[in-house]
RNA sequence: GGCGAAGUGGCGGAACGGCAGACGCGGCGGUCUCAAACACCGCUUCCCGCAAGGGAGUGUGGGUUCGAAUCCCACCUUCGCUACCA
């Protein structure tokens, strides 16, 4: 049988259209996927994959998520597991209500589109799904549970409603922090400037969990996402010290002016204090003839943020109130300023400046002429040396408050040790302090001012409540009614859930058009009768993210949020894959609600899931992340068409390591495809030959039948062991590489008289149930011919489970050792496994060409480097 | 400015103390073909050489080691996150 021309043409090509949708329709038919829950008999792995959100369709990107994912997921079964692999949508959010308003279409009807064009091309994936276990975000059927555990959190105090200025997008209205975006703080999402607005909101007490969520124990995260989560909590160690007003022509003084610091050991050098713009106390501190100025500077300040980020001189800039304060140990009078370098929501809002040993402090202090008092040095110094620059010494910067890397991966662990390294460092010009080392004197000066009551330690964190209103249609709508007598009032839970109305009037504005519809406005107060009116505000979606994978495992409950027994047994997740963007907000938003939600008593643990793995991003061919308004999505329904799922997925896998990522570059994806008609004629066709080539169909020169048997054999049993290892540690690239070079092996004996012998056999299906996971339509198809010519019944190959490794056809008889003089590669000489040292040496000693490259040299030590792999000649000098 | 990640052929990448460039793309040459496409075979880090062979080489400069792409120090560049956190 020869394979070319006419004849190629009878022999059956690798084509992938003529049997992929069979085997996907296959699949379902026979519920392959769908998880028993209920089975205890088998160990479970449970997989999860962030959902997606719904935006019409999905791109190239999805796939490199859920295609390897889903090959963890057909791995795992292959060794036994009851794999749940759940999917779902994150329904709720802007992109629907946006498509409302442009289109004036109900969202719900565009999410309901988009959703079931999405499902259809996850089947074109062959991504394995637990499609029975399917949540959506804005079924009522989920999203009253939000509200339920709303009402919950109110209950226990960990929702609260606060006046605070939030960022405002004119388009998207309220943004967290984290929306906003770069120095010109735009919006995350519409990229518009952002404002400030004066609103009440509803937030969640994630910062009561601070110190919980700093501790990383029990679980297997990436350390860098770990760093990442660290910094954001920002953990920092401190005291409070209370300043008084001093009393003035306009000011009664006596105020108390409390501001954070970490360094009280440099309180003798504070010579005037900043109070952020925000400060409640600013407008009366202010004296009259400051006044103009001062309500200037503040009214610039709380738009400046949009504007002067970018100006790339960020020189301080602040103005004197005229109010001053009392320095509570030096009793000095020290001025009082404005400056927006204070941040409002940070600490106190207000700072005592050192401007000896703080950078921005020195800075603000030569710009306006205000005393620099040196207050730290190292011991023997002079302290009137004058600074030209602050003195901020290194080793404080190391403790956990300060800049440098702090908390628990930040090497120094504890303010003790910080305070241990800066022993050499002496207080100066510092009253009764003066000459003590500014560890033992920052103790000392808060303990001495806190029995008056004057100081206290304190720790800050920059992590900020959870800012959950939003001023938006398509989201959970907050249970709440407010009501003039009893004010803001949790819906029972009897009335839950509120529903989101579907017939809204979209007035094409960033307004909610919840604030218009008098049907769901109106409402009686379920404490007194009275008419009132419903909370407007949505969640924000995040919420909808935090606890959706304890759904999936009861997606339909009308018992409860969750079922706890299934919970129990099926959670924390084993493996959570997604990608890396959410490394700060969604997976520290899922941390907290697991916490919160097991102190309400609803899950037994405090993790959500015990493993992450974050993959990289796939941008487009222009290197930007894809979007469609960068015309750089990239279809993957088309490439589906033109090469099968299974190239598609293989060629993504194929790219690079998965956390890392990269642009889309089609090149090379003729590679993967021709790989897979190698498989293909290798399984089907083994007999064949290429008609072209007159080595094909005879061994190479000087192999022999046994020579062949053994080297298939061992290839096989090679890649297989190394496979595994690859599978385990999610390392698709070599994985695939590696399939690539047993298929060259058994390619090379295609057609030759080795091919369909046993070893041949047993190579060909090691190398289909290592392709399955990743491959598993292609491998499908094969294995169902297989078993047909066989007269088997037919199996699915994704029932089979992972072979052994047979260790001793694993291991070679010869091996090819490399031989080095004085580290240079000289030589390399094929010896018996089992050689000794000695006569490895004999052996290397009368080569020609180490001969040559001793020379006259004295041979020194001869190293047997790795067990053997390679050796090296060291010579005299 | 801070934090994190990464710099290896023309390209994606492999190796992560022991043969640098696995695997693939692209390129070059060839087989098949009237021809093209497909498919197949071979070569392909750079420099010198007809070859045998030799030399250089993993961002730059040092160091540790018998041996460094890999470990350590300093620097440069790129990307991501963050932006004065007292």
């Amino acid at each position: 049988m020869t394979t070319t021309g006419e004849a190629r043409a009878r022999a059956e090509r690798y084509e992938p259209r003529a049997f992929e949708p069979k085997w996907q329709a296959r699949w379902d038919e026979l519920r392959l996927h769908d998880t028993n829950l209920d089975d205890t008999s088998r160990p479970r792995f449970y997989l999860l994959t962030m959902y997606p959100y719904p935006s019409g369709a999905l791109h190239i990107g999805h796939w490199y998520i859920v295609t390897p994912t889903d090959a963890i997921a057909r791995y795992r079964r292959m060794h036994g597991d009851n794999v749940f692999l759940p999917i779902g949508f994150d329904a709720f959010g802007l992109p629907a209500e946006n498509a409302a308003i442009k289109n004036r279409i109900n969202p719900r009807d565009w999410t309901e589109t988009n959703m079931e064009n999405m499902r259809r091309q996850f089947r074109s994936m062959g991504a394995t799904f637990a499609w029975e276990n399917e949540v959506v975000t804005c079924d009522p059927e989920y999203y009253r549970w939000n509200q339920w555990m709303f009402t919950k959190f109110l209950e226990n105090g960990l929702a609260y409603r606060s006046v605070s200025p939030v960022d405002w997008c004119p388009n998207d209205g309220t943004l967290a922090r984290e929306q906003v975006e770069g120095a010109d703080r735009h919006c995350w999402r519409c990229g518009a400037k952002v404002e400030k607005r004066e609103l009440p909101q509803w937030y969640l007490r994630i910062t009561d969990y601070a110190d919980e969520l700093l501790n990383f124990d029990g679980i297997d995260w990436p350390e860098p996402i770990r760093i990442m989560q660290t910094n954001w909590i920002g953990r920092s160690a401190g005291a409070e010290v209370v300043f008084a007003t001093a009393p003035s022509a306009h000011h009664a003084g006596g105020e108390e002016l409390r501001v954070f610091t970490t360094r009280p050991d440099t309180l003798f050098g504070a010579t005037f204090m900043v109070l952020a713009p925000e400060h409640p106390l600013v407008a009366s501190l202010t004296s009259p003839d400051r006044q103009t100025e001062v309500e200037a500077y503040v009214a610039a300040a709380t738009v400046k943020s949009e504007i002067d980020r970018l100006s790339a001189d960020r020189e301080k800039t602040g103005v004197y109130t005229g109010g001053d304060a009392i320095n509570p140990v030096t009793g000095e009078r020290i001025p009082i300023y404005v400056a927006d370098y204070v941040l409002g929501g940070y600490g106190t809002g207000a700072i005592m400046a050192v401007p000896a040993h703080d950078e921005r402090d020195f800075a603000f202090a030569q710009k306006y002429g205000l005393p620099i008092r040196r207050v730290i040095m190292a011991h023997g110094g002079d302290p009137d040396e004058p600074l030209t620059q602050a003195f901020v010494d290194k080793a404080a910067d190391h403790a956990p408050n300060g800049p440098g890397p702090r908390g628990p991966l930040g090497g120094i662990e504890t303010l003790l040790e910080a305070r241990a390294a800066v022993g050499e460092l002496v207080l100066v010009n510092s009253g009764q302090y003066s000459g003590v080392p500014a560890a033992t004197a920052w103790d000392h000066i808060v303990d001495t001012l806190a029995e008056d009551g004057k100081a206290s330690h304190a720790v800050t964190y920059r992590l900020r409540d959870w800012l959950i209103s939003r001023q938006r249609y398509w989201g959970t709508p907050i249970p709440v009614i407010h009501c003039e007598d009893d004010g803001p009032v949790p819906v029972p839970e009897g009335d839950l859930p509120v529903l989101l109305p579907d017939t809204v009037d979209y007035r094409g504005s960033g307004d909610n058009p919840l604030n218009h519809d008098e049907a769901f406005l109106a409402v009686d107060c379920p404490r007194c009768g009275k008419p009132a009116r419903r909370e407007t505000d949505t969640m924000d979606t995040f919420i909808d993210s935090s606890w959706y994978w304890f759904r999936y495992l009861s997606p339909h409950n009308e018992e409860g949020p969750v079922d706890p027994t299934l919970v129990e047994q099926w959670t924390p997740v084993d493996q959570y894959t997604g990608g890396a963007e959410h490394a700060v907000m969604h997976l520290l938003y899922s941390r907290f609600f697991t916490k919160a939600m097991r102190d309400l008593g609803l899950v037994d643990q405090s993790e959500p899931f015990r493993r992450l793995f974050n993959q990289g991003q796939i941008l487009g061919a222009d290197g930007e992340r894809m979007s469609k308004s960068r015309g750089n999505v990239v279809d993957p329904d088309d490439l589906v068409a033109r090469y099968g799922a299974d190239t598609i997925r293989l060629f993504l896998m194929f790219m690079g390591p998965w956390d890392q990522g990269g642009p889309w570059s089609p090149t090379g994806i003729g590679g993967v495809s021709k790989f897979l008609g190698r498989v293909w004629s290798i399984a089907t066709d083994p007999h064949g030959h290429e008609a072209s080539d007159p080595q094909s169909g005879h061994l190479p020169a000087g192999e022999s039948e046994a020579d062949a048997r053994d080297r298939m054999r061992t290839a096989a049993h090679r890649t297989l062991r190394d496979v595994t290892v690859d599978y385990e540690g999610f390392r698709w690239n070599t994985m695939v590489a590696k399939l690539m070079e047993l298929s060259n092996v058994l390619w090379r004996y295609r057609g030759t008289s080795v091919a369909g012998l046993p070893e041949w056999d047993e190579a060909v299906r090691l190398l289909l149930l290592m392709l399955a996971p990743a491959a598993p339509h292609i491998t499908e198809e094969i294995w169902s011919r297989l078993l047909e010519g066989r007269g088997e019944a037919w199996t699915s190959i994704h029932g089979q489970r992972w072979p052994s490794v047979d260790e001793s056809a694993a291991a070679e008889a010869t091996r090819e050792v490399p031989i080095q003089v004085n580290g240079k590669l000289r030589d390399k000489v094929t010896v018996a496994m089992g050689i000794s040292q000695l006569e490895l040496e004999q052996i290397v000693l009368s080569r020609d060409k180490v001969v040559v490259a001793i020379g006259d040299a004295q041979v020194g030590r001869i190293i047997h480097a790795g067990g053997g792999k390679l050796v090296n000649i060291v010579l005299k000098a």
